[in-house]
DNA sequence: TTAATATTGTGAACAGTGTTCACATACTAA
DNA sequence: TTAGTATGTGAACACTGTTCACAATATTAA
């Protein structure tokens, strides 16, 4: 019986081919560069044969997607690990919100598919669906209850909205960085490192915030919103 | 001599209709959708024509941006008429910010080129050429800088670098919305105000920061980021 | 061993893209 | 009337993502 065990391992390695093949020329020529014809030419197939592994082109993309998140999640967690153990919370979640700066420096086509793209419209919509997308989030909420509890976020915060609030600041230095939005003379580490530190201090000064905690992860899937779908 | 200044005319119509075309159907169907063919069904007249008028499809949206920071700056500059005139100046920096939110909200395609894409490689690097952004982003400083004077925010803040923050919070919120990473039950809107609010109060709270004072607009042209190309 | 049966990859094609170019047509200036 | 100059066109080039009938191969059943 070890025959289908041998088929599948040699279907996955013909698809971790392909994948290899297209984050490799993802990342050189960037998504919309990068034709079905040139994956298939680097890994020696024919273009048709792609398509015996992945429905679309699109699908390729998403499966990277998720190996994005696995790479922004795992090296988060090996991080708990040394002197940050025992750090305090307000340090961890510094520590976090660096990490996913520093990723889109890393990675800024897994950054860019995982957090900016449009252009995968399947990706936008299955967005709820990524385990790891949840996690994250999940994770990072409850670092922000630890600061609470330990007196360094007033207790008036919601923790949801103070995540929000840290993602849009770091995710804007990082789009600033990534559409090359930002003067020759600007640094991005800079600037973020100091919008990260100002937006502590806005939290740890107890502005009254409107936008209402809300219950994680609901199940009913969002309609798509008509008028964004463009470039 | 009444016969060149038709011929101009002519030509300035045909081009008006090429990106009137072009901006409906952007707007509708997004610019990757959009095909040359498209805009020349759309004006009747043939693929080839337009490129009479405009050297690429690049081009186009090149110039549609150049509209999207006319559309962003006037009602901005006219918003200083009413009885905002006289309000203190922190509630102009406010206003001026929510009107860069609300931007991204009532043209989502016209902000998506001019802060988001990348998609179209020659905006990106002739960014620092569009006069607009250089105005606006002038304005903003001056009015940041008008805060310090007046004492609402501390002395010691680099008004260069307060802009930024404020940019990379509010066009965080944005990038959030534009591209569907919020929950079906998040608010944008909320969450833009607390970012808001929360960044100022980080600005007045006169944290530290790191970034230097940067001498605006320099001639030389940046290097083009290579690792940076993707979807 | 032989015959039937899935798997899997291929070449060719379809419908679409941005762009170019020789050519015809229409208008202007001499 | 003629020469010259714009300007729009049809056809084509070199691409794109995707589909499909077909062939080759490997597995199973007789």
């Amino acid at each position: 019986m070890g025959i289908k065990e041998r088929h599948e391992r040699d279907r996955e390695a013909v698809s971790r081919a392909i994948l290899d093949a297209a984050r490799e020329l993802f990342v050189a020529e960037g998504f919309q560069n990068v034709s079905i014809r040139k994956i298939a030419e680097r890994i020696e197939y024919s273009p048709a044969a792609i398509y015996g592994y992945f429905p679309s082109k699109d699908d390729i993309f998403f499966a990277l997607a998720e190996e994005g998140f696995r790479l922004l999640g795992d090296p988060a967690a090996a991080r708990q690990d040394p002197q940050l153990q025992h750090a305090p919370p307000i340090e961890r979640i510094r520590a976090v919100f660096w990490r996913f700066y520093e990723f889109s420096r890393e990675q800024p086509q897994y950054f860019a598919l995982m957090f900016v793209d449009r252009s995968v419209p399947r990706i936008s919509r299955e967005y709820e669906r990524f385990a790891f997308a949840r996690d994250l989030k999940q994770h990072i909420v409850e670092e922000l209850r630890a600061c609470i509890t330990a007196g360094e976020l007033p207790a008036t915060l919601d923790p949801f909205v103070a995540m929000r609030a840290l993602t849009a600041g770091l995710l804007g230095v990082a789009v600033l960085r990534l559409s090359e939005r930002l003067a020759p003379g600007e640094n991005s580490d800079l600037l973020a490192s100091d919008v990260l530190n100002l937006t502590l201090a806005g939290l740890r000064a107890g502005v009254t915030l409107q936008s209402p905690a809300r219950v994680d992860c609901p199940l009913d899937i969002p309609a798509p919103i008509a008028d964004a779908q463009a470039s």
